[in-house]
RNA sequence: GGGGGUUUAGCUCAGCUGGUUCAGAGCAUCUGCCUUACAAGCAGAGGGUCGGCGGUUCGAACCCGUCAACCCCCA
């Protein structure tokens, strides 16, 4: 069998990917075992892949990696999400590319678009998350709008309007000019922006008296309706009960007194716009003021503003004030600084209106979601988000769940002309029940109301829908065989800003449904930044293109990369380097399985140096195996992976093959005995294991390479390895040789001696040896390493821990140098035990620390009391 | 304005119950090596007032207070 001399990435990911879905080693159906199972945040199916997904899926990817090796019954359920305003605002473009308008075509037609374009490149980004080696039942595959999943959202509609959780009303909304729909809040993103405030007087009426009146919006002046001051502000005292004449239209309007007023802004008085701003409206509502839509819903003064009529906002603020500015209505105008919403999809500036919009009650259901977790019963990872979860559920509001959109679920409410309103799937039952309202309805004049759901109305279903459509409307008692298999599911792993918009909502939905939690650990993401810490995004440039990295580094390599600097919910400084000491890793182990491949096995003794690393890395093995296990459990990813990492790079290349590798006799290699070589691919198979669900790819490469195995023997599918009790002292006796050899090969550095001069050592025994000699011997290349109660004259002395070695050079050395080391290491242990002294004179200390504690100074204590004097004696002997 | 978070080496981060020679890791840097698996490497070295100040304690990176900078969420 050849072995090339690089491994190469992009042939071992296509081979080994098909390999894996051909014997079908992703796919899952419920059996006896225990079931880990991880649902996709389905990612926007308009969406490319970009690194805060890559960063989302290689952890999923991981655990649930690990989760199959571990022997449970693993279940990644991958799909894609509508994303109604994204999908439809891309839909909407390339239709206006070809020179299609969408309001010249009917709904129906529009979706038939927006599906052909849906089935065209809807699936890329599930193709994408392959190439990084996702592990997902593909067989599994959901989209938030297949049929049965969207039935299932109009179940809930229904459902929860029964209930009596969704009413219609009007209310106060973020409305999106440009993209004619009602956004969330959470979609709305507040900026900090330049602005100018103007001041404009209005004229009491009756008067040539005025009120200055302080706005940013003075195109909204047309739906003025009071002018409101604080009742404690003396300035204005003397008018109550008077009127004022709105600029522009003449309207005469009252002065109202309310506490809201911040006396302090402006002027004191406010002009206010009930239909323009959600301040003012709750003001009008108080105060029973009329309402004047001076807006249209493309952000256009409207008719009812009575001037300026058809246009545009910005246009007419700027208008306004020259208009008054020519009529001296105009005191100052002032720059300011002020936060203005924009829509997170269009970046349009987000209008405040009124308008009729479907809401869901949220303060009754979103209680169960929670207790879950401030109960524990969900765990949030890191558990610092508990606290803003917690803030955000006690001061939830109502959540509007309409969109003035198309591509969606259309909402499942049906009109007549007299007003009438039902709720329920199709027009037949519509008819029928309109009909027990108003006898005289016809079929025809029922219209189906013309929204659709908001999209996280659906996604909130995700984890229960993926499994069974139809428990909504049967309920949990009559789940299928698979949700109940399934669910709870076990960790979702998200990103903390949609912490409220989808993962405290599938609480709700969860407990409403089923009365169970739909996963039992959050693992929250952080965001992937570049490395000035900005956000990476389209619009800046700073994002790298995944596929371009994985081309590069290859999966493994860009996988490592990613989750190395990954601390759990903080966010990610992504750079470059990362990925490249990730493929710098996979080749490191693509080296030593060469070298392994390479070793010649003979019919010759075991060294002695084989066999203490075989019973060392054994050891050292189970012990990192025990910490790795550890760091999973906590869901520390990267120091699991950094665990893992030194555990193949320093213990088992830098260590354990250096002490096994067969000397070379007169430029040949020796050969290998059987039994080391034999040890050795054994330990190299656990490596593998553990390194698989990082780096999934060249660990199943090397697994083929190892030996010759049968098609279906995979690591992916091979057992976890287990961890055997560790002996502490074979542990520690490596450790202190470590300490010796390194000790070595720096005064080999110091003294300029090559590393392929052979040297003599002395360890000066006292009882027990604290070294593996064998082991010093091969890898700080010794002549001999022989004990000694005597002092070895002429040499140089070097302690290591409490022991002491006498290193016995041919060269000569030079006393004056060797005093000022001693000297060095003289003062260092005086300084130290003075201050272990200090302590221990300390009465307080003695009689207040814990037993353990006071041992150890004690220990402290006398071992650097027997180092000093060792030292002295050094010093008194040259 | 309200809430939350972060601040430890040049960079990215650990530091779990306050106590081990506890000030750590990886990367980067510097020095020496193309030593027959690997220069994408090997060997060695340097580098920090744990954001500032104050307090609690025998003892503080860790607990408390305060100030500062940065970030996130919500108004």
């Amino acid at each position: 069998m050849s072995l090339s001399k690089t491994y190469r990435p992009a042939e071992a990911e296509t081979t080994w990917y098909n390999h894996w879905l051909k014997h079908k080693f992703f796919s899952s159906s419920p059996d006896q075992r225990q079931p880990y199972t991880i649902v996709i945040p389905p990612p926007n199916v308009t969406g490319v892949l970009h690194m805060g997904h890559m960063l989302n899926n290689t952890i999923q990817d991981v655990l649930i990696r690990r989760a199959r090796m571990m022997g449970f019954n693993a279940c990644w359920v991958p799909g894609t999400d509508h994303a109604s305003i994204a999908t439809e605002a891309k839909v909407v473009k390339l239709l206006a590319d070809q020179g299609i308008k969408k309001a010249d075509l009917s709904r129906e037609d529009f979706l038939k678009h927006a599906w052909d374009w849906k089935e065209k490149y809807g699936g890329i980004i599930l193709e994408q998350l392959k190439k990084l080696g996702a592990s997902c039942d593909w067989d599994r595959t959901k989209f938030t709008m297949d049929p049965e999943m969207s039935d299932a959202v109009l179940d809930v509609f229904i459902d929860l309007h029964n209930k009596g959780h969704i009413y219609r009303g009007v209310r106060m909304v973020n409305w999106d000019p440009q993209g004619k729909t009602a956004v969330s809040d959470e979609e709305v993103i507040h900026k900090e922006s330049n602005s100018k405030l103007v001041y404009v007087k209005y004229k009491l009426e009756n008067s040539e008296d005025y009120i200055a009146v302080a706005t940013t919006r003075p195109e909204t002046i047309m739906g003025d309706t009071a002018v409101c001051v604080n009742p404690k502000d003396e300035r204005y005292t003397h008018l109550k009960g008077k009127f004022v004449i709105v600029p522009v239209v003449n309207r005469k309007v009252p002065i109202i007194f309310d506490d809201y007023v911040d006396a302090s802004f402006g002027t004191g008085a406010l002009k206010v716009t009930p239909a323009h701003d959600i301040n003012d409206f709750n003001l009008g509502q108080r105060h029973k003021l009329a309402v004047i839509d001076a807006l249209t819903d493309e952000g256009k003064i409207s008719e009812a503003a009575g001037a300026y009529v058809g246009m545009d906002r910005f246009e007419c603020r700027k208008q306004i004030v020259k208009d008054l500015q020519e009529q001296g209505l105009v005191l100052k105008i002032e720059d300011i600084k002020n936060k203005v919403g924009y829509s997170e999809r269009t970046n349009a500036v987000i209008e405040p209106k009124l308008s009729m919009q479907w809401f869901l009650k949220m303060e009754e259901l979103s209680r169960p979601a929670l207790e879950a977790v401030t109960g524990g019963e969900v765990n949030l990872i890191p558990d610092k988000f508990i606290n803003t979860y917690k803030h955000w559920m006690e001061n939830v509001r109502d959540w509007c769940i309409s969109r003035q959109l198309w591509w969606g679920q259309r909402i499942p409410a049906w009109y007549d002309k007299a007003g009438n309103t039902v709720v329920c799937k199709t027009q037949e039952e519509a008819f029928l029940k309109l009909q027990a309202l108003n006898s005289k309805v016809s079929k025809e004049e029922i219209k189906q109301d013309e929204d659709v759901l908001d999209t996280w109305f659906s996604s909130w279903l995700w984890p229960l829908t993926v499994f069974d459509p139809h428990v909504i409307k049967n309920g949990w008692d009559k789940a299928n065989a698979e949700l109940k298999y399934y669910y709870p599911t076990n960790d979702l792993v998200t990103a903390p800003e949609i912490l409220f918009f989808w993962v405290a909502r599938m609480i709700i939905a969860g407990k409403e449904y089923t009365g169970e939690r739909p996963f039992n650990n959050v693992y929250l993401t952080g965001i992937v930044r570049d490395k000035l810490g900005r956000k990476m995004s389209k619009s800046l440039g700073n994002s790298p293109d995944p596929l371009e990295l994985i081309e590069k580094y290859g999966a493994d390599g860009v996988r490592v990369g990613m989750l190395l600097c990954s601390p759990a919910g903080n966010d990610l400084m992504f750079d470059e380097s990362h990925c490249e000491q990730g493929r710098n890793f996979w080749n490191k182990v693509w080296n030593a399985f060469r070298l392994i491949k390479g070793f010649e096995i003979g019919e010759v003794q075991q060294s002695e140096s084989a066999k203490s690393a075989i019973t060392w890395f054994e050891n050292k093995f189970s012990e990192q195996l025990n910490i790795i296990n550890e760091h999973y459990d906590k869901y520390r990813m990267s120091d699991a992976l950094m665990a893992t990492y030194k555990l193949v790079w320093d213990d088992f290349c830098a260590w354990y093959l250096e002490a096994i590798k067969p000397e070379f006799l007169d430029g040949k290699a020796l050969p290998i005995d059987k039994e080391t070589y034999t040890r050795t691919i054994a330990f190299m198979e656990n490596l593998l294991k553990v390194m698989h669900p990082w780096m999934p790819f060249i660990t199943e490469e090397l697994w083929h390479q190892v030996k010759e195995r049968p098609e279906k023997d995979c690591v992916i599918v091979t057992e976890w390895p287990k961890a055997a009790p560790n002996n502490a002292k074979r542990l520690q006796t490596i450790e202190t040789s470590k300490d010796l050899v390194a000790a070595l090969r720096n005064l080999r550095q110091q003294k300029q001696i090559s590393p392929k001069i052979k040297l003599d050592v002395h360890e000066k025994l006292v009882s027990e040896t604290s070294i593996d000699a064998a082991f010093v011997i091969k890898l700080a290349n010794l002549n001999t390493l022989h004990p000694t109660k005597e002092k070895v004259e002429g040499a140089i002395n070097l302690v290591i821990g409490t022991s002491e070695f006498y290193v016995s050079l041919t060269a000569g050395i030079d006393p004056e140098e060797e005093k000022k080391r001693l000297v060095k290491d003289l003062e260092y242990n005086k300084g130290f035990l003075r201050t272990v002294q200090s302590k221990l004179s300390n009465e307080k200390f003695v009689a207040n620390a814990k037993p353990e504690v006071l041992a150890i100074e004690r220990k402290k204590e006398s071992d650097a009391l027997s180092k000093i004097k060792s030292l002295e004696e050094q010093l008194a002997g040259l």
